[in-house]
DNA sequence: CTACTTGCAAAGAGTTTGCTAGGCC
DNA sequence: GGCCTAGCAAACTCTTTGCAAGTAG
């Protein structure tokens, strides 16, 4: 079987990409990547809130920001910006991971980044190994700048 | 909260040290990699349970057992064959993280590999974006040769 | 026997949610 | 006003535990 290129997966689907981003599976997490896969449109905050409602009436407003917002962190979801009042989300992709984290452990700031270095090492694993890789995270942390100069917080 | 208090002020240590390798604190792991750190020798598993048993006298020997070969995958502590019956443990660092994980989709067969690629990728972030790295964590999914090739089964 | 593993219900750790109450443009 | 965030107790997800029974040598 191929890799997933699953264009009508479904919750399983959905379960694995968010396992797949090291994030627990939650009724409203499931059902906000649905709508977001559903649509063909760019939907914003308010149509996916409202939408959203429809089947889960307790859904919160906050709810769903925070899940926007850590979908986006996450590189689940893209964020677009059509004008300045609204955001407006869509699926990142089906699966591709091609992304990674480096964040400080101070002020928590994450940082997207890519690496040629990754797909190498990738390729290395599979050929030494024989493995056919499907995921590959790379999580980094450390200090920052301005965390290393600026605030002498300390607990 | 916890039972266990009775040592050195080392537990912050400790929990940083699961946490790092990502797994949860609890206080039965917070207990025996104290007792190995502590001791002097190369423990085994049932001295390990022993000594455990003093300060937290419910552990069951299945949670040492299951907690060294934890331990021992997340590459935090080392297994030593002295002889054919015993396996002895000890403390594998302190802190620096040197190799990381590849693991079967399918069989959860775990290789452990390390990887100039990751020291470069380490210090080229490092420069790029003014930070001091602390940890570097990469976990690789995929199938390996066997579980690809038919049956899967047999360990 | 000894050394170790597994299955399963229940406890526990840590995360996520829905509130309510704000902030910012 | 419209859009989004913050703080906190309670609810929840998923992991871990202890027990008991089981395997291997």
């Amino acid at each position: 079987m191929s890799p997933l290129k699953g264009a009508n997966g479904s919750e399983r689907d959905i379960s694995r990409l968010l396992r797949r981003a090291g994030l627990r599976v939650t009724p409203q997490r499931t059902l906000l990547l649905e709508i977001i896969r559903e649509s063909e449109e760019h939907l914003d905050a308010d149509e996916i809130y409202r939408l959203a409602r429809n089947r889960h009436p307790r859904i919160s407003l906050s709810t769903v920001y925070r899940t926007l917002s850590l979908l986006k962190d996450m590189g689940l979801v893209r964020e677009l910006d059509f004008d300045q009042d609204h955001r407006h989300y869509e699926l990142c992709d089906s699966g591709e991971y091609k992304h990674y984290h480096l964040y400080c452990l101070d002020c928590g700031k994450i940082i997207e980044f890519e690496s040629p270095l990754v797909t190498e090492l990738a390729e290395q694993l599979a050929q030494e190994h024989d493995f056919e890789i499907t995921d590959c995270r790379v999580t980094v942390a450390g200090y920052c700048s301005r965390c290393r100069s600026g605030s002498g917080s300390e607990s």
